[in-house]
Parts: structure tokens; C-alpha cells; sequence
RNA sequence: GCGGGAAUAGCUCAGUUGGUAGAGCACAACCUUGCCAAGGUUGGGGUCGCGGGUUCGAGUCCCGUUUCCCGCUCCA
């Protein structure tokens, strides 16, 4: 475990250093468990972000996306079963550290396993049981009074339940469909941590899919495996993903059935995606609140109904510290140790390193005009300062799969080296053919 | 929130029994070299996490606080 958490810390460090993750407001001190992207952490991010809308959105008929917004009606969040559910009250034990639901504590009993329990102790010296809102709450108007409390979401799912006969009228799309959504959303977690893995504000990649009653169980399989697909596409070590499937215990509120895709970072295996058979739990909770008729009417069968909804839910932040952590390698050379992220060429965030190989003889002035070319096609990186050797480490660091060099060659015919980080194959290339080139590699 | 550990330059760390800060790397400029990181010269950068206290004097001792890490409980 120790060094598991030398992983961690290097790539916090790495992170920090390299412009992929600042703690935010560092220079306050810090605010608990909340993180900026800096320069190549938006770019990670975001290509993660759009890969997954292209596949979802962009790739399928029968999805389309919405953007809601963070705030939403308070009785939303009764509807849902936030407002009961979010909120627990929890005891802690004073002897053995241990804490609990006081709603499952029967018996004043300590529940912890007697090995965890130091000589005597077999009773636990609880606390009065305490208040746990996980929700941020704000006030929507200028007087802070009580019937304008609302909260930032806790979850971007209710945004698309709310929206779902908009979308289907707007959109003119029939069941089964389904709707993708993007976007941030807030927890007062009682312990995050693991750098970006758990934060109170972070963001979610979800898509509610509409199906018919009976057709939920098929519809759930198919969209289990194409989320795995998608997190294997991303070029992860398949041998670090997994499944795992939630006991009768572990369902929330809303879920009939729920699969977690797991990955297995330096401190465990843990959640990255939940797929979730949530019923008609949240259209008909809705429709109860609200008053508003949320069934779907099947014109060739002619019957009404309210869809099922199964759910893929995956956290961005966390998919883009995966990415991070599967890239992440160190290399041993003369007894000197270096970093090397090894992104796919579709998620790194600087695509191609342009380097004049001197700083003479008018190459920078070439090497200049190749980079203009390329930049209007992929995000791209010119370097000209200090050896040449010592700008590919740095390329390697931050996971650039590709870099031009421009020699003395180039002068004459025009030509340029590519050398590409993960073969370290080197091939000549026309200079005014490098963005093609590039967008190629990229693409497969 | 509870218990344990930690916080000194962008990063990794020194800092002796209290006497008002250093190294390597990184960064900037110039020179040199030129295809897989450590060339030369020069330079910038720290109110030692923050706030109190003890002291003639605190990076160092005491108290509080914030943040991070490790456990306990929850989740994407």
C-alpha cells in the first residue's frame, strides 16, 4: 500500500507541475477537496467529455443531449428522494472510531467486529446522532427566508426525468430512446479524497435510456456492454477494469438492478461508471409531485405507459484520473528515472510537439510556419529552447504522442521528421503534410 | 465529523541544543551543441500553510486553525 500511495503522490505532484491539476484556491490555503484543470488537464478532460458525447450522441439515432440546469425546483429533490435520503443521521463511536447510520443501529450494541475492538470494550460510547446533508443548499432571491431555500444538484439525472416529454416532442423520437446530458454536480461528502476520484463539486456524464416495461432487463445487458466497450476503446489496460455488481443491499432508493465498471487504481478497485435499472421509480414519482401525466403514449400499439429508464453514469473527473493513472509509467534509463503518460493520440492533450532541431540557419522561422499549419487542425506545441533529447522528455511527460522536428533537410527539401513516443518509429513526412498525417493517427 | 501522520522555492527535500533560510531539479535570458533529458554564463523566485502565544530573538517550543495523506461511514 505504501506504494501505492507513492503513485498517487507523484501523480498529484506530476499533476501540479505539468498543468494538469491544481487544488483550488491554493493560494487561501486550499478549499477542501475541490480542484482546478489547469492548461493540459481541460484538454485531457475535454477530449474525454467529447469522445463520450460523439459516441452517445453524435453516433446514435435514437439519443439525443440536453444541457439543464444546475438549479432546479426544491420539490424536485423531494420527488427523487433526495431530501429524506440525503439526509442521515449518523453516531460515532468514542472507543472504537467507528461510525454509523443511526437509523440501522438497533441496539446500543457495538456492531464493529470484536477484533476491532480493543480488551473490554463491547458496547459502543455513541455520540447524540448528528445531521449529514449531503446537498449543497443555497437561496434563490435576496432574503435569505426559508421558502427560498434550493440546492445545487446533487445529481444531473432529474435534469433529463423533468425534461423527457420536452425532448420527446421537440425531437419527434419514439421509445426506446434516450437522453445525454454533460454537466457538474455538488456533495457534501462526509470524506472525499483520492485526489479527483471523490470531490464535493465534480461532474457527470449520464444518459437515461427510455424503454418500454419488459424490455428494461434486455436493454439493461445491451447498455452494460457497450459502456464497457467505450472504457476499453479509451486504450485503458483491460485487465484493470472489471465488473461489479451491487447486492440486494448495496440498490439505492431508485435502482432494481445495478452494475458498477470498476477500475483498479493505485488505492483499489473502484467505481468509475454505474449502469442502474431505475424503474419507473423516477417518472412516476414525478408525475405523483407534480400532478403533471408523464406516460408515453405507443401510437401502433395504442397503449400508454410510463417508460422504464436504465441509466449509464459515468464520472468524468474520474474516467480523466483513470486515463491518467493508466498512462502513467516510469522508465529507467542510466539509473535516472523518468515520467513518461502514455495517452491514446485521441486523448492527448497536446497532439504534436513542433521542434526546430537548431536555433539557426532560419529553421525556427520554418519550423514556425509548419506549426501555424498544423495548430489550425490539432492542438499543438511549439518548442525551440535547449537540446533536443531534452524537449522529447519533456513531450514525453506530458503525454504528446508525436513530435516534428525540423532539420537542415527540411531546408532543402522541405521534408521533417515525426517520431512517434509509443514506437519511438521515426518516419520523413512533407512538412505541409504533417496536420494530414497527424489527423490520421488520430483517428484510428 | 473522529483517530493517526504531514505542511520550508514551481517539484523533491536539507535546516544541528531556538540566533531572522539552503541544495538539486524546474523556470527566464544569452552563448554553445544538435535526434532522444542534465553544456557554459547570468538571473528571478520563499513574510518557512495561516493566526496567536512564550522569548531579547521562533522554520525550530506551545495553542488554535486550514489543507493533504492513511483508516472508519457514503457515493459518479
Amino acid at each position: 500500500m505504501a506504494q501505492s500511495d507513492n503513485v498517487m503522490d507523484k501523480l498529484v505532484s506530476l499533476a501540479k507541475r505539468r498543468g494538469f491539476v491544481f487544488q483550488s484556491s491554493e493560494i487561501y490555503g486550499g478549499l477542501g477537496s475541490v480542484w482546478d484543470y489547469g492548461p493540459l488537464g481541460v484538454e485531457l478532460k475535454k477530449n474525454v467529455k467529447d469522445r463520450w458525447w460523439r459516441a452517445m450522441v453524435h453516433a446514435r439515432d435514437d439519443i439525443e443531449g440536453i444541457d439543464a440546469a444546475i438549479l432546479m425546483h426544491p420539490r424536485v429533490w423531494e420527488a427523487s428522494g433526495h431530501v429524506a435520503g440525503f439526509t442521515d443521521p449518523l453516531v460515532d463511536c468514542r472507543t472504537c472510531k467507528s461510525r454509523f447510520r443511526a437509523d440501522q443501529l438497533a441496539t446500543a450494541a457495538c456492531p464493529q467486529k470484536p477484533s476491532k475492538h480493543p480488551g473490554e470494550h463491547s458496547a459502543c460510547d455513541l455520540t447524540e446522532p448528528r445531521l449529514f446533508n449531503l446537498m449543497f443548499k443555497t437561496f434563490m432571491g435576496p432574503v435569505e427566508e426559508q421558502a427560498a431555500v434550493i440546492y445545487l444538484r446533487p445529481e444531473t439525472a432529474q435534469g433529463i426525468y423533468v425534461n423527457y416529454l420536452n425532448v420527446l416532442q421537440a425531437s419527434r423520437q419514439k421509445v426506446p430512446f434516450g437522453i445525454a446530458q454533460i454537466g457538474k454536480a455538488f456533495r457534501n461528502e462526509i470524506t472525499p479524497g483520492n485526489f479527483i476520484f471523490r470531490t464535493r463539486e465534480f461532474e457527470q456524464m449520464e444518459m437515461q435510456f427510455f424503454v418500454k416495461p419488459g424490455t428494461d432487463g434486455e436493454w439493461f445487458e445491451r447498455w452494460r456492454e457497450w459502456r464497457m466497450e467505450w472504457h476499453q476503446g479509451l486504450g485503458l489496460n483491460p485487465g484493470r477494469l472489471r465488473w461489479h455488481e451491487h447486492g440486494p443491499g448495496e440498490l439505492a432508493h431508485y435502482a432494481k438492478a445495478a452494475f458498477d465498471i470498476e477500475y483498479e487504481f493505485p488505492f483499489g478497485w473502484n467505481e468509475i461508471e454505474g449502469i442502474h435499472n431505475r424503474t419507473d421509480f423516477d417518472l412516476r414519482r414525478h408525475q405523483e409531485s407534480s400532478g403533471k401525466k408523464l406516460e408515453y403514449f405507443d401510437q401502433p400499439a395504442n397503449e400508454r405507459y410510463l417508460p422504464y429508464i436504465v441509466e449509464t453514469s459515468a464520472g468524468a473527473d474520474r474516467v480523466t484520473l483513470t486515463v491518467l493513472v493508466d498512462a502513467y509509467r516510469e522508465e529507467q534509463v542510466e539509473g535516472e528515472t523518468r515520467v513518461v503518460l502514455g495517452f491514446s493520440p485521441a486523448l492527448a492533450p497536446i497532439k504534436v510537439a513542433v521542434l526546430p532541431l537548431m536555433k539557426k540557419d532560419g529553421m525556427p522561422e520554418v519550423a514556425d510556419r509548419i506549426y501555424r499549419d498544423v495548430r489550425g487542425h490539432v492542438n499543438a506545441f511549439y518548442d525551440d529552447s535547449g537540446a533536443i533529447g531534452r524537449r522529447y522528455r519533456r513531450q514525453d511527460e506530458a503525454g504528446t504522442p508525436f513530435c516534428v522536428t525540423i532539420d537542415t533537410d527540411t531546408l532543402t527539401d522541405g521534408t521533417v521528421t515525426i517520431r512517434e513516443r509509443d514506437s519511438m518509429q521515426q518516419v520523413r513526412v512533407a512538412g505541409d503534410q504533417v496536420a494530414a498525417w497527424v489527423t490520421e493517427r488520430i483517428a484510428k
